[in-house]
DNA sequence: CAGAGTCCGTTCATAAATGCACAGGACGGT
DNA sequence: ACCGTCCTGTGCATTTATGAACGGACTCTG
């Protein structure tokens, strides 16, 4: 049963009562419609309607469809309501995705962000595996370093990310804090697993001090924030990692080009709707109060 | 919302996730499918899909769109299948006309269908009023007379409606039985109420008997058994009313040109089906039997 | 009984949807 | 790293569906 539209067809007919009030009301000419009809009962086998002077008269196929195809068109234009509705509104679900090290700072806003819109649920998700906009997999994405120019995604610039090298007491306590930049190949620190880090910091870092001064690597930033306070070495955390952690104290001032950009990514699909563009104006209030 | 096949391609891309595959799934070109989607998102203003390189993902108007499609799907199918196995089987309504006074050997005859297709619900409608079968009023008609000859309607021979020339024992006994046809001009009679009845037992009457003759006239055939039970007068009853009548008795043989032929009329939407044929064969074969 | 108003059905010109071919991009296996 | 495969997207030729117009039949009403 395929071709819908001869379906429609039939049943405007057959609510209408004639070919002519049928293609008035759906805006075709009759003639239209008296091929529809035929060929939807040609494929079917089955006479669908009487044809007599007066109109078009259901068989009892014809009632079986016109009570069939009812149901279809209440629900065809329930769903397109709720459809256009929902482009409209801000509401259902909302699919956030961006680095773990950002939790920290995300959390409370995207919490705010429902408080004031109750309609609106929250997935946040953060992980290893890139979760990936072409896939629907987010609505808005958090993207740290160069400027992603995916061809199919909205860019905007979100924020930096500042970093602070910092220490924990206990080491402080055991091999003091380091007296200037050319003392930092001096002591030891705790960085990413990856070698190949392309964040900004961990490039300086690998030009300042050699790899052997590096003693503790591990995954996550949350697992370096971990090393960090056992007194492991001296680590970049960021800004809002480190006020959730007791005992750290910042051992060098922070630079200008530690601090990468991030970046809030969206699909072009989704970009211009109410929703997305709520978040992101949420997102870059949030930005701002923080500097 | 207008345009059902869009509705069902998108459902389809939904379903398959690919565009491709979608075309496959309907036998069209992946091109038609792309356009069936951009229309319809454009109508109605808002995405339903993601597109990537390796297919279309669903967004949560689609989600939705899928869901609705599914059943519609679902219910067309089952309708599709009901209306091919409803024009093959046997069964459902039967709706059988005729003149009243072929009710008393119609009846059995419709019954004893019945019993042999339990499917079947039978309609018989006599009445002053004809039911049309241009309009799907029934799908067997039973005329009198002339042949019909209406365009769409599909006529065949039936049976001899023989009609006795009777008389009550009361009428009998007071004014005697008519010695031959010359004598019938001494008698009284009953007949229609319409003079202008183009039946031909009373074509024969009025040429043979004066108008005067006919003391008494009444509408339907029920009510000039009853007359001619009273002892009203002489009149033709059919050998059907007889049976159901005590105390009557034929006055005059049976003329061959009393009898009018009666027609099976079929709508010519409705004569192929298997239904309509089952019950024009079982009364072909009732007529047969009743000769 | 006649005329006006509807409605259906068919033919031909036109507009719209479809199919085709090709290009570009993404992914996976070798 | 390369090649093959599968996917989407777009311009152009063609088929298909649609629209316009006319004729015929019926019904209702004055």
């Amino acid at each position: 049963m395929d071709n819908w539209d001869e379906i429609r067809t039939a049943y405007q007919v057959a609510r209408v009562g004639t070919v002519s009030g049928a293609a008035a009301e759906m805006g075709v000419h009759h003639a239209t419609v008296i091929r529809h009809i035929d060929a939807l009962e040609a494929r079917l086998g089955v006479k669908l309607f009487q044809r007599h002077a007066r109109g078009y008269t259901t068989t009892e196929a014809g009632l079986d469809l016109l009570q069939v195809a009812q149901v279809t068109d209440d629900q065809f234009t329930q769903l397109a309501g709720r459809i256009k509705g929902q482009g409209a509104g801000v509401s259902g679900e909302l699919v956030v995705t961006s680095l773990g090290a950002l939790s920290q700072f995300l959390t409370p806003v995207l919490v705010s962000f429902q408080d004031t819109n109750p309609d609106i649920r929250v997935r946040y998700l953060t992980g290893d595996r890139l979760f990936r906009l072409e896939y629907g997999e987010a609505h808005v994405a958090i993207r740290a370093g160069t400027m992603p120019d995916q061809p199919d995604n909205v860019v905007q610039p979100f924020m930096n990310m500042r970093v602070k090298l910092v220490a924990s007491d206990a080491y402080i306590a055991k091999h003091g804090l380091p007296k200037d930049e050319a003392d930092l190949v001096n002591h030891w620190f705790v960085a990413q697993d990856s070698v190949t880090s392309r964040a900004p910091f961990n490039q300086w870092l690998r030009t300042v001090v050699g790899e052997d001064r590096i003693v503790f690597r591990t995954t996550g930033n949350r697992n370096i924030a971990r090393a960090v306070v056992a007194g492991a070495g001296i680590g970049f955390l960021s800004e809002f990692e480190m006020e959730c952690h007791e005992g750290l104290r910042e051992v060098f001032p922070s630079r200008d080009d530690w601090s990468g950009p991030l970046w809030l990514v969206t699909h072009v699909d989704l970009h211009r709707t109410p929703k997305v563009q709520a978040v992101l104006a949420h997102l870059k209030s949030a930005a701002a109060a923080q500097v």
